[in-house]
RNA sequence: GGCGGCGUGGCCGAGUGGCUUAGGCAAGGGCCUGCAAAGCCCUGUACCCCAGUUCGAUUCUGGGCGCCGCCUCCA
């Protein structure tokens, strides 16, 4: 069982006490009108890290994440490059998960189109109209907040505050300047459905709604995203289910926001990088150790220098994945240890999960792998491989199952890298060190690093 | 202005009323090596300021200073 920050209540709460529960997570995703920056990668990387967690304590788990294909910014793109909304929505969502599988991101079970669900939507906007919580005005319909008795439950605030701190920007006709709208009465231009409440598309806050209870049910375990959306997003999310006497989500999980120095990072501002340019320039696994070492509601730097720390980490753990390759493969005599000596794992899996549970501690977990890395090489040194190898293997199996990318050396050894591997251990068995160094460098010319060892030399692509 | 959060060693970043230490990176020393690389061992530098509670606070309480987020599209 593991306990997770509520936002709702302020506190952490315990979630998927019964093993039998499908654990129905719901995260606001992207909206696809421009390439996505580490903003976007952290939150996607910290709902991964999550499920794939909660599938390996044996959760069966439904994971559902929105593609945003319909919006003002998408529109207002298109405008600005003469072309159709649809396409724009189109080219950046290939680049979304085109960048998610370069940071190791599992694709969602369900990755809804809000473009899909238009016909519901107004099905809903129907119904709370009906109930009495929405009202007409020229430029769409509105959803009445203050109807909503639980309304303010994640702003942790009064109405009445709320409302004073609101800025009234341009409808002065609602009720209240909290009233968002539901139905945005179509303009020349712009994409535009029929409706009862006339032509038009749907209010942002309404696509998650529907496309949640479609998916998950009229009531499932946990909503996610990034802290900006707590309010009003979600908050107004709440309302609408609320509004119709769904439970809606019984949890609510918010990831910290990326900063660039000290400010948070956002398209507005302008200082953002995007996924595909630090994917480009790093190992994109450096970027997930950055996201797993520190907590998941805290702020996050994002900066080269951090990236290249946690490439040199990341080093540490492949050149410990290799060595247990190595061992597996070579030392067939030890085959049968390999699997025994299990008893001294479990007190560092106890503690691993311990971390885990708490909060999605991961840096905390971290720095027991790391630890624990660290006395695998040890034992491997002492030449105690069965535990070494088994508590390696733990520290690897790990890191891989938050998403670390395996990453077993397999150098394509070419007949020039061969031929020159091959003078260069001549030279060493001559004695002729000078020659043997010419070579190595020759090597490392073609992108190869040579480690010796007792076993040979290794060759290691830089 | 309202609400929420943060301030830890050179950098990032956990955690705790005292017990020997988080961890990653960097720095210094060593082992191994023909020299390297990789790995391992050892080392230093902390807890924003002030008051209070306490035998004892980095950890709790109050005040101050600084920073950030939300209240408006935003992961």
């Amino acid at each position: 069982m593991i306990n997770l920050f509520d936002t709702a209540i302020s506190r952490t709460a315990p979630i998927g006490q019964s093993q039998e529960q499908t654990i129905g997570i719901y995260v606001c995703g992207s909206t696809v009108y421009g390439p996505p920056h580490i903003g976007h990668g952290r939150f996607a990387l910290v709902y991964d890290i999550l499920w794939r967690y909660l599938e390996y304590l044996g959760y069966q788990v439904s994971f559902v994440s929105n593609v945003t294909d319909l919006d003002d910014k998408i529109i207002d793109r298109a405008k600005s490059e003469g072309r159709s909304w649809k396409s724009v929505a189109l080219q950046y969502e290939e680049q979304w998960w085109h960048d998610m599988e370069l940071l190791n991101v599992r694709r969602p079970h369900h990755t809804p189109h809000a473009t899909d669900y238009i016909d519901q939507m107004i099905e809903l906007i129907s119904k709370l109209e009906e109930a009495g919580y929405a009202y007409r005005l020229d430029d769409g319909v509105y959803m009445q907040v203050d109807k909503v008795p639980s309304y303010g439950l994640l702003a942790h605030q009064d109405l009445a505050t709320l409302r004073s701190g609101a800025r009234i920007a341009v409808d002065a006709a609602k009720n209240s300047p909290l009233d968002f709208a539901l139905w945005k009465a179509a303009k020349p231009g712009e994409p535009s459905w029929d409706s009862p409440f006339g032509k038009g598309r749907p209010g942002w806050h309404t696509e998650c709604v529907v496309m949640a209870n479609s998916l998950l049910g009229k009531d499932f375990l946990l909503h996610g995203g990034g802290l900006d959306l707590c309010f009003p997003h979600h908050e107004n999310e709440r309302a609408q289910a609320a509004a119709l006497g769904m439970d809606f989500a019984e949890h609510w999980m918010h990831n910290g926001l990326v900063e660039v120095g000290g400010q948070k990072m956002s398209k507005s501002l302008g200082n953002y990088t995007t996924l595909e340019d630090i994917c480009q320039r790093h190992d994109p696994s450096a970027y997930r150790l950055l996201v797993l070492q520190s907590s998941y509601r805290s702020p996050l730097e994002v900066t080269p220098e951090l990236m290249e720390d946690g490439e040199k980490a990341l080093a540490r753990i492949y050149s410990l994945d290799r060595r247990l390759s190595d061992i597996a493969t070579s030392v067939d005599s030890v085959d049968s240890d390999l699997s025994l000596d299990r008893a001294n794992i479990e007190e560092v899996k106890n503690d691993f999960q311990k971390y885990m549970n708490d909060d999605l501690n991961t840096p905390s977990a971290m720095a027991l792998l790391f630890v624990s890395l660290r006395q695998a090489n040890n034992l491997l040194d002492a030449n105690n491989l069965a535990e070494g190898y088994n508590l390696g293997k733990f520290v690897i199996d790990m890191f891989y199952m938050l998403g670390i990318k395996s990453y077993v050396a397999e150098v394509e050894i070419s007949d020039e890298l061969q031929i020159l591997l091959r003078e260069r251990n001549e030279a060493r068995d001559n004695r002729d060190f000078v020659k043997a160094d010419v070579l190595r460098e020759k090597i490392k010319s073609l992108g190869y690093s040579i480690e010796d060892s007792a076993s040979g030399a290794k060759l290691r692509a830089l």
